[in-house]
DNA sequence: CGTCTCTTTTACCAGACGGTCAAATATTTG
DNA sequence: CAAATATTTGACCGTCTGGTAAAAGAGACG
């Protein structure tokens, strides 16, 4: 029943999403406007607003959807896996993350640079006690020896650091390590080794 | 002569300046407003505008001044001195830079965010040579087999981005660690360890 | 005091922006 | 086909914003 029609309206609500994700990764909420968005989904304004009611409505439809899957490499960790190669794949899964999806990376980075007005009960609520579950997982692979020991917490600051680096100061890395060089392959073997090092049980 | 104009124009401009970092920091640059900044130092806008040309003006001026204190740790790597407590001690006054200095953290983030349309050149020249130099230094301790060997421009990498992770993203630290926690005296003990163990050459 | 310069304010403008409305055009449905 | 519904568009509005003009203070100096 009036599936046609929810159709239409869904291709078209995906077409505005992704044209809101390049404009709104780009330029920041206040930055972006709603003719740019219009622009780059092909549509004119007021057709734009008879899908969404507002601006700041196609932003938090970004927002929520992208904090979904965003979290999926922390909540694909195996507490019954091997512990080193668990983290390992953490990491690689998190900076494949960055380098598939830059706009979300960059989308979600500037929302919590300014201070995250939007998702904070989010992030004090739900990505918190996320966190906090797996800490407790890390903390018992440490105490069995089986990981070098550290704050998880923190460890888990330093993943989610390095690997979204690549994404949101893309600029940065690319000024600083020239056009030649291949910064997703180099990042990856690099924080491999990094990871493996920090993260390697001392004995046995 | 004319010093004590100049002295009173200084004392202006120096406190737009601040007002100017502090909503810039917060809003970014297209969220910045002129009103807002003129609030914050306590002006009149069109006050404001008899000591700077434009809005652009107050933000090009401080990412200049920015850039020039922004990488003075870096600058201060001791090429004969000792090479792991060179490189913690560099993590350390970056941390440190991130503590004190959160502001303008974040308004160098905002700007690479998105694509740093006013610093483009600076990056991929004075930064990349600075950089590059520096990376030689810690090659050659490397292959003295004073350090731990790896790429040492990931290297850097790796410690800009764990640094200013705790800055840029401070609601997000601040909202997954909780209120209680002292996120920086953490943070400072977290890294240091890190880097040792990431930097000790593996024999003696 | 009067003049000259530096500083500040009041009033204002032109453009951009988020959003609305009513009419026009497709599209579905009977 | 015609009626009903869903979609699209052009014109428009109030507000915000960066910036300007001109005149009113505020000191400095003779």
């Amino acid at each position: 029943m009036a599936n046609d029609e929810t159709r239409i309206q869904k291709n078209r609500r995906a077409q505005i999403l992704d044209a809101g994700l390049e404009v709104f990764s780009a330029d920041g909420f206040r930055g972006a406007t709603l003719d740019g968005i219009a622009r780059a989904a092909g549509l004119s304004k007021p057709n734009l607003l008879y899908y969404f009611p507002s601006k700041e409505a196609i932003y938090r439809e970004l927002l929520d959807t992208l904090l979904d899957t965003w979290l999926d490499p922390l909540r694909a960790l195996d507490p019954d896996g091997e512990p080193l190669e668990e983290m390992l794949g953490y990491v690689r899964r998190k900076l494949r993350l960055s380098r598939d999806y830059p706009r979300e990376s960059r989308l979600f980075a500037g929302e919590i640079l300014r201070g995250a007005p939007l998702i904070e009960t989010v992030l004090g609520e739900e990505l918190r006690h996320l966190v906090d579950a797996h800490c407790a997982v890390i903390s018992a692979w440490m105490a069995a020896g089986r990981l070098a020991p550290s704050d998880p917490h923190h460890l888990i600051f330093s993943i989610w650091a390095l690997t979204q680096h690549y994404a949101d100061f893309e600029v940065q890395v690319a000024a600083v390590l020239g056009p030649e060089r291949d910064r997703w392959a180099e990042a990856e073997a690099h924080l491999t080794a990094h990871f493996r090092r920090v993260l390697a049980a001392p004995s046995v």
